[in-house]
RNA sequence: GCGCCCGUAGCUCAGCUGGAUAGAGCACCUGGCUUCGAACCAGGUGGCCGGGGGUUCGAAUCCCUCCGGGCGCACCA
């Protein structure tokens, strides 16, 4: 519907007169936005005053000029000129009836669009190490990811969804450690747990596993095992070198085959947790990619040796390091340390190398806000590697803090206290947790107060939005009851029926869906769309409570009851995007 | 010190690629169920949009600056 109106204005400016506006000034866009109040008709266009000034002309003058010149259609009722040089619009009712015979043709392809013409995006979310359970930080990040993943696909994108799984380097190491620390304490042993392991109730269960599996089979004395380590923390010591003395004498005692099938063990155990825990949460993933695999098969190499060859790279005290600042970082980044290790950000820059060598059109990574620092140097990495500039994107997801009954929970992996997501979605349920986590922009902190989700109250958009949808699955049943059916050819003849104000607001909003859907995509923000949802539910309630549906009048009552299965269908399809169900019941 | 995010009604937040009188929910106050689900609706109270400058026909929105809060600034991952 803006659409045409822009195709109307477009046609007018073109048909302008010289004396009115120099030639040379026209290729400035045209402008159609929804008025905010209704008094200013259905949509408004600024550009008059927006050429006020080029052409040396008064806006009001120019505005006429342009109403005009503009070309009749049955969609537009009335044009008015208004305040400094607004174009209002006022559509006509034929033009919000077609739209509502358009959206329930649609059906469930309401909203969707081709604007994204194909184009691959890859987007990369969640990507939680696998040292433990997703917490409740997680959630935002699954949510978040997959409600811009649905909504990129929406209007038309060709999307894939991939978790980075980190299952290499030293905290690898430690987990493995921490799991075997565990199981020899099932065979029996005593002794202190090391002040930097993992310490949750799951790597006592891999221990457990670990015994079922094995049996003594991977059993020292503790003696044995402790026997000349340098301090641990508590004992004035450094946790850093005590672990990684830990961690050496573990892989002399039970082998490194040993030692290696142990952290395999683990990582898999967690890892099929997390994918269950997210597959539960509706969040799926076409693609894990393993870190470790970049590795195994030489990529790690051939990224950097891209870089050495593009002139990029250069050897500085015994290191390897990327000249990022080629690239605005503030300072170049070691690739390979001195003693021949590499960085996670050698990683780093191979997954990106990877990830053009796929052939994406766009690369959108979805991180925790603590690691902003990292995005000019990865995208140093990606242009230097050849990768064009803007295909590289970065959105933030802010902290989420845990509230329950006024107090903040805490959340720490190493520790062990934390709530996880699976606790959450038990408490609050998926359909809460998946709004919740989603209402606020990515850009804002969020306080996620547990009792507020699970309270049936309007503080919680999540059962408002809902009983708008169940509320017409029941105006159909009780049709249902008085033995009538609904007539949708008669619906659809008879839609000139529906003029009472309430009607016509749910209709201009329901028009709006698929705007709001390219908007959403475009900005990556699907808390738009859960306001947008909430006002949809509001402007039902309130027709709802305003008309009769079930009438004696049968064009009429099958009329609205179409306006009401559009409401539904819309409310269905943007709930769908954001992962929330739609209950014919509550 | 440098960088990113945030600061809007008592509370939680929309609005930010400049547009008309700044919005919603909660809270508070008034009304509305013998009638399709009151998990609802109608109405009301409540704002120097953190402070100050600038840009312009027009600024919550863009720029500068200051203040306040969060996060980050490794040859860690």
């Amino acid at each position: 519907m803006k659409t045409l109106i822009e195709k109307l204005l477009t046609k007018a400016l073109a048909a302008l007169p010289e004396d009115l506006l120099p030639m040379n000034v026209r290729d400035l866009g045209v402008e159609v936005e929804n008025t905010r109040d209704a008094q200013h008709g259905d949509f408004a266009s600024n550009l008059a005053m927006r050429l006020a000034k080029a052409a040396r002309q008064n806006p009001r003058k120019l505005a006429e000029a342009l109403v005009r010149l503009l070309p009749p259609s049955p969609s537009v009722a009335k044009v008015e000129i208004a305040g400094a040089g607004f174009i209002n619009f006022f559509l006509s009712k034929d033009a919000y009836h077609a739209e509502i015979a358009k959206l329930l043709q649609a059906g469930r392809q309401y909203g969707r669009s081709s604007v994204g013409a194909g184009k691959s995006v890859q987007v990369e979310f969640v990507s939680a190490n696998p040292t433990g359970p997703l917490h409740v930080g997680h959630g935002r990040h699954a949510a978040f990811g997959a409600s811009v993943a649905n909504l990129l696909e929406a209007v038309g994108y060709r999307v894939e969804r991939e978790y980075y799984i980190n299952d290499a380097g030293r905290q690898m190491e430690i987990l493995a450690v921490s799991a075997w620390l565990r199981y020899l304490e099932r065979c029996g042993e005593r002794f202190a747990f090391p002040a930097n392991g993992y310490r949750g109730d799951y790597i006592a269960a891999i221990g457990e596993q670990l015994f079922a599996a094995q049996g003594v089979k991977l059993q020292h004395a503790a003696a044995d095992i402790f026997k000349d380590l340098p301090p641990d923390e508590p004992q004035g010591g450094d946790k850093d070198v005590y672990i990684d003395a830990l961690i050496a004498r573990a892989r002399s005692l039970i082998g490194d085959p040993e030692f290696r099938r142990v952290l395999n063990l683990a990582v898999a155990g967690i890892l099929s947790d997390i994918r269950e825990d997210l597959q539960e949460f509706g969040v799926t993933f076409d693609c894990w990619f393993s870190e470790r695999s970049l590795g195994d098969n030489g990529s790690i190499d051939r990224a950097m040796d891209a870089l050495k060859k593009a002139g990029h790279a250069y050897v500085k005290d015994g290191a390897l390091w990327f000249k990022s600042t080629d690239y605005g970082d503030e300072k170049d980044r070691v690739m390979v340390r001195e003693n021949g290790v590499k960085t996670y950000f050698a990683s780093d820059i191979a997954y990106v190398f990877n990830k053009l060598e796929r052939g994406f059109d766009h690369l959108l990574y979805i991180w925790g806000a603590d690691h902003h620092g990292y995005i000019t140097r990865l995208r140093a990495g990606l242009i230097a590697l050849g990768g064009p500039a803007d295909s590289f994107e970065v959105r933030l997801v802010q902290f989420v803090s845990l509230f329950r009954g006024g107090e903040k929970a805490q959340m720490s992996t190493r520790s062990g206290e934390f709530v996880t997501l699976r606790d959450l979605r038990k408490e609050v349920g998926n359909d809460a947790a998946r709004l919740f986590y989603v209402m606020r922009s990515n850009d804002q902190h969020l306080d996620f107060d547990m009792e507020l989700a699970t309270a049936r109250t309007n503080d919680n958009p999540v059962y408002y939005i809902q009983y708008a949808h169940a509320r017409v699955a029941s105006l159909m049943r009780q049709l249902q009851e008085r033995g009538l059916a609904h007539d949708s050819e008669l619906g659809l003849r008879s839609l000139c029926k529906l003029v009472e104000p309430q009607e016509l607001q749910l209709i201009k909003r329901l028009s709006a869906f698929p705007e709001i859907i390219r908007q959403c995509a475009a900005q990556r923000a699907p808390h738009t769309l859960v306001h947008y949802l909430r006002d949809l539910a509001n402007d039902f309630h309130t027709n709802y409570s305003a008309h009769q549906f079930i009438v004696e009048d049968a064009g009429l009552r099958d009329a609205r009851l179409g306006l009401a299965l559009a409401a539904q269908t819309v409310i269905r399809n943007g709930l769908g995007l954001l992962g929330v169900s739609a209950p014919e019941t509550m």
